[in-house]
DNA sequence: CGCGGTGTTGACAGGCTTCAAGCTGTGTGG
DNA sequence: CCACACAGCTTGAAGCCTGTCAACACCGCG
């Protein structure tokens, strides 16, 4: 458990990046929004918000009238219960939403922790509406999203229920390596997962120590390498294979 | 795990119930409609399904063009590996729609089956979007749906990652308690679960013989009975407080 | 320099799984 | 009407996977 600060400081709005010019738009596993779409998000979104290292975004709880979507950074959404276990629920990364749960329930249920410096889109979740008037297949992509983290999530709960220690840790980092490999052009480059084991064993429902000794084993393998504060996947399918998993390859996407 | 059967015929169509006579719009914790779209849902509705007790109503893989929502009965959403360990996701029952991850994703990625006797309302995904088309209402209903969806796999995770034995238990049989009352609107009618130990089991990721023996020591402690196929509650207070848990009080919820 | 966050390792205990056997009630067929 | 099979529930014993406790090394940082 991280000593939780709660800074969250409201980006310079002259930085303010247009939706036109969003930097995620060069990514080709998003789908790409019509003209009047793009417009409209431009004026959908109030701003922008920078979240630091290990600071809470969100809090479980809290009556958020705004939805984000991830500009830069990693976050996790975490559940606690009273006497402090911590269920890491999701990993969030550029492109993703969050605070939908907030905007739909009234109320977070989850709180959304930064794993590094974080840049947010803030939207006003009293448009929603509005949104889904004007814009169905904006709406229809926002039930998209909801089902595919639900399906995430599906995934998630097959494995802490079932699958063991080694097989639970090579299927998150697997997970997690897809899930980034989209993120970065240059198909090259190593993929470093700025993760600590803390957050693994949150994740994945064991003690840090048996974490700790499982991914021994992983490295022993050549499998991974695990750095300062963070792991570098070294044989994606060797996890995957270890996991009895194989990853959604499902390309083009919705976002928001 | 039970010999799958997958009988699945469809009803006849004169017992076709009108949107209009819906028997369950006399529950009084689902949201009224519109009359227009009354009138949308009875032509999006395409016919009605039965499925007995312990078949299979929808196969993970399978590329269906329905949606669905249950008239009657109960079910489960789950998820199993190569080697046959089942995850048991979530439970439906009447009110509850299922599909929407095969009709957003294209494919399901869980299986479902009937846990007794279900009627189901069969819908065109086709016309989905045309649902978000006309009736943007709806279409936030079923954002608001998927999300609802997801904050309740949130809490399970929870459960499984962190939680121990007596507390998951616990957990999951309030859960369900809560689940079913909205549904009887007389209250004083003791409620019956239809699920056997091995259901508990792999819907919270322990051993069949662990499971029988921490129910033992909630039926000792007069929270639980234990009949046969089947559980009634007798102290949901009890029980809510060994899991720490609370419910959601939220009364009113949309459905389609 | 000292401190806190992170990773590592060993020893030990215990929660949970596995194996195995038996019990009860229900349904089916001869 | 009884034999038999089968599904679900129980119970005991043995052992492993995983958690807890404890100590230490490393490193960046105030």
């Amino acid at each position: 458990m991280n000593g939780e600060k709660l800074i969250v400081k409201l980006a310079d709005s002259k930085k303010r990046t247009k939706c036109k010019e969003c930097p995620l738009h060069k990514l080709n596993h998003l789908r790409e929004f019509a003209s009047d779409e793009l417009e409209f998000m431009d004026n959908f979104k109030t701003g922008e918000l920078n979240s630091d290292k290990g600071s809470t975004v969100l809090v479980e709880g809290s009556h958020s009238a705004h939805l984000f979507t991830i500009l830069s950074g990693w976050a996790f959404r975490y559940k606690t219960l009273e006497d402090g276990r911590r269920q890491i629920l999701n990993y969030v990364m550029p492109g993703d939403l969050i605070g939908l749960q907030g905007s739909v329930a009234g109320e977070m249920d989850h709180s959304i922790e930064a794993l590094t410096n974080v840049t947010l889109c803030v939207f006003e979740r009293d448009r929603l509406m509005e949104l889904f008037g004007k814009f169905p297949d904006l709406g229809y992509d926002l039930t998209w999203i909801a089902a595919r983290e639900e399906q995430i999530l599906d995934e998630h709960l097959l494995s802490v229920g079932r699958r063991n220690a080694i097989e639970r840790i090579a299927y998150l980092l697997s997970f997690l390596y897809y899930k980034v490999s989209v993120l970065s052009s240059d198909k090259k480059e190593q993929i470093n997962l700025p993760i600590t084991q803390q957050h693994v064993a949150d994740t994945l429902g064991l003690s840090i120590v048996h974490t700790n000794k499982t991914i021994k084993k992983l490295v022993d393998k050549k499998l991974v390498k695990w750095l300062d504060r963070g792991c570098t996947v070294e044989n994606v399918a060797g996890l995957a294979d270890i996991a009895a998993w194989e990853p959604d390859t499902k390309k083009i996407r919705p976002f928001l």
